[in-house]
DNA sequence: CTATTATATGCACACACATGCACATGTCAA
DNA sequence: TTGACATGTGCATGTGTGTGCATATAATAG
């Protein structure tokens, strides 16, 4: 039974590492670009993009590939794009893996004995 | 002082926030490298390379991978390198991750009061 | 000692993608 | 309508890195 167990959490914990989502989260320069939009709050890509060194177009491209995977949102201002971390969303894609890795660990967890 | 505030919470999110760590656990073959190693649970090169398509050489490199970032750990048995995951490492990454974010969801929670 | 097996590494290649420029689109001011 | 500004997109380029083959290193079997 442990045998199925483990492809059962296997499958559980890949869902819940969705590589889509935690491939927005390891470009160094799109973490900038998260760090500029907490500082900031609700801002538009030109001042986001003041706190970065890269063009405004790499910046919107980065703010684009975050409201994708459920980052962030935005809504229009007359000429402006407003951009926002979705914070909630976030905290609830990290929850779903800590869960799974919670279930994970009896199964993976150094010391512990493989009975199989 | 909210401004202030922003910058700690920005901050204290970006060193949570990982970029190594996220990048090891962005590659679809990565994770599918995972999920033999959950399926295994402590096992070497050639049973996990077992359950991927990649060739042996390749999935040794993810495991380099995986040990240099923390989430796995092995050691050697004669000829065999026994690779693990360490669970509880990647629970407590996880867990920073969901501690910072959860600092930040006051800051940044869609419909949140920007009173700056 | 020799042969076989397990793993890691050097190398070359392919592909994804971040980057910046130029330009198109859309919006407001006059 | 015309001009100025904000944003997004097409395109070309460079870089990082995943991939597989050949090979080196280590270790066991005979």
């Amino acid at each position: 039974m442990t045998a199925t167990n483990r492809a059962i959490t296997a499958d559980a914990c890949l869902r819940a590492l969705d590589a889509e989502f935690f491939k927005a989260l390891c470009e160094p320069s799109r973490l900038e670009v998260i760090r500029a939009m907490i500082k900031l709050g609700p801002a538009d890509v030109g001042d986001i993009a003041g706190q970065t060194p890269q063009d405004r177009s790499v910046v919107s491209r980065h703010l684009q590939v975050l409201q994708r995977e459920g980052l962030a949102i935005s809504h229009k201002e007359g000429r402006h794009m407003i951009y926002q971390l979705d914070g909630p969303a976030i905290l609830e894609k990290l929850c779903c893996a800590v869960a799974a890795v919670e279930a994970l660990v009896p199964l993976c967890c150094p010391g512990t004995k493989t009975t199989e």
